[in-house]
DNA sequence: CTGATGACTATAG
DNA sequence: CCTATAGCCATCA
C-alpha cells in the first residue's frame, strides 16, 4: 500500500466524506474526523486534506475546528474572518474567540455513520 | 537525501 | 492562561 490506510487520494476522499456529515450547526475537531475516517493520528492529514480542497470540493469545511474549539487560522485574517462568519450564521456562539465543544461538538450515532443523513 | 513546515494534539510545568 | 516538547506525516526547498 501507499499509505497505512490506503492511497492519499482515498484517505482525502474519506476525510470530504465525513465532513459532509458534519450537521449545520455543529461542529468537529480535526482529530475528530481523523478517527472517524479510520486514520491515525491524522488531524494533520485532515488539515492537508482541507488546505488541498477548493472551491470544487463542496463541503461545509468551516464546521472542523481545532481540539480547544477554537478556528485554526491567525485571528484577524480573511480565512478566519470567513469560517468564523458562516459558523455564526449557523447560530454556533464564541466566547472570548471560542467554541464550547461540550454544546456545539458533533456526537453521530453508529446509524448515522454508515446510512449517512438519509435526507 | 536532509531539514523545515503546518487548517493538529496530548502532556507537563 | 502561558510555553515547551514530543508525536505525527505528506510536502516542499
Amino acid at each position: 500500500m501507499s499509505g497505512p490506510a490506503g492511497s492519499e487520494g482515498a484517505r482525502r476522499a474519506r476525510v470530504y466524506e465525513v465532513i459532509s456529515m458534519i450537521p449545520f450547526g455543529s461542529v468537529a475537531t480535526y482529530g475528530q474526523i481523523a478517527d472517524l475516517a479510520g486514520l491515525s493520528a491524522g488531524a494533520r492529514f485532515v488539515g492537508r486534506a482541507l488546505r488541498h480542497s477548493g472551491p470544487g470540493v463542496d463541503i461545509p469545511w468551516h464546521r472542523v475546528v481545532n481540539a480547544r474549539g477554537t478556528i485554526s487560522f491567525p485571528v484577524g485574517s480573511e480565512p478566519y474572518a470567513e469560517q468564523r462568519g458562516r459558523l455564526e450564521e449557523e447560530g454556533v456562539a464564541f466566547l472570548n474567540g471560542r467554541i464550547d465543544l461540550r454544546r456545539y461538538r458533533w456526537q453521530p450515532s453508529l446509524d448515522e455513520l454508515l446510512w449517512g443523513p438519509m435526507a
